[in-house]
DNA sequence: TTGTTATTGCAAGTTAATTGCATTAATGGG
DNA sequence: CCCATTAATGCAATTAACTTGCAATAACAA
């Protein structure tokens, strides 16, 4: 599959394909996602985008939509948060994520088609996954 | 590995090794796990457990317990909530849940050797892991 | 430019899960 | 069996991550 790497211009087509508008506040946290080179709470995404505390709600609504046309994908972690990262859409792929600091690898490791299979044979259909491996990084430890 | 199946006295005795004491809610809470075929709400057990609202902050400590004795498990849901199960102790295995019933299946599928290698390579240490597969079961259909 | 419709801002609500602290109960040693 | 120790419980309050409703605003297409 061809990869198009993620930037602004891309993003803006992919909200226009979806009929989703492109908004000040969202390019402004999408400019701050592209900063991240980690997935991030949304906290952390919105003071990075330097909005005001109260736009954390957008900040939420801007993600579900990202989430939406699959530009971003959301990491549960084990406390039951949720950390977000630009992906490109299709890319699906795992992570380690460091417990502490979040810092992940990309982890290119994944039972999707057996999981499907057995799925279907066990009758469960609309199957979705989560694999996260979390620990501690070297800098952490 | 030997495998014990889990009774109430298989348990009490778990509970002793640990230095847990074993108590009335204790017991009550176990005996409403074992009624269950499937995981289940921290809220359904308390319940089941015929006990007071009040006290869903015992079951809350109560899984707290046998999570860390490993006679229960925790399995993380989509919408970042929890719901457990009884297993036994090193009977490492992960499921299918059906999104709407919360029934599951068990998966014996598990990366965890090759995960841990990896981890190992990228300076990851102390490492865990989750895998869940969601779905809508045969009957929710 | 204008009308339609999505997005936002704000405030309030929801809910699973946690915490502090005083009271009670289980356990082990004598 | 009793008592001292220490864990477990009960209650009330709190946390924190989202979510929702609704009125005001802004984007987009015609």
């Amino acid at each position: 599959m061809k990869r198009l790497k993620l930037n602004t211009q891309r993003i803006r087509s992919c909200l226009k394909e979806s009929h989703l508008r492109s908004t000040r506040k969202r390019e402004c946290i999408l400019e701050a996602l592209l900063t991240f080179d980690r997935p991030v709470s949304a906290e952390e995404l919105r003071d990075r985008a330097d909005l005001p505390k109260s736009d954390l709600v957008t900040v939420y609504r801007t993600i579900e939509a990202f989430l939406g046309i699959g530009i971003v994908q959301g990491i549960p972690l084990e406390d039951g948060k949720t950390i977000y990262e630009l992906t490109d859409p299709g890319d699906h792929h795992h992570h380690f994520v460091c417990r502490k600091c979040h810092k992940t690898e990309r982890l290119d490791l994944c039972l999707a088609g057996e999981l499907e299979k057995k799925a279907r044979k066990l009758g469960f259909s609309d199957i979705s996954h989560v694999m996260e491996v979390y620990g501690s990084c070297e800098d952490c430890n």
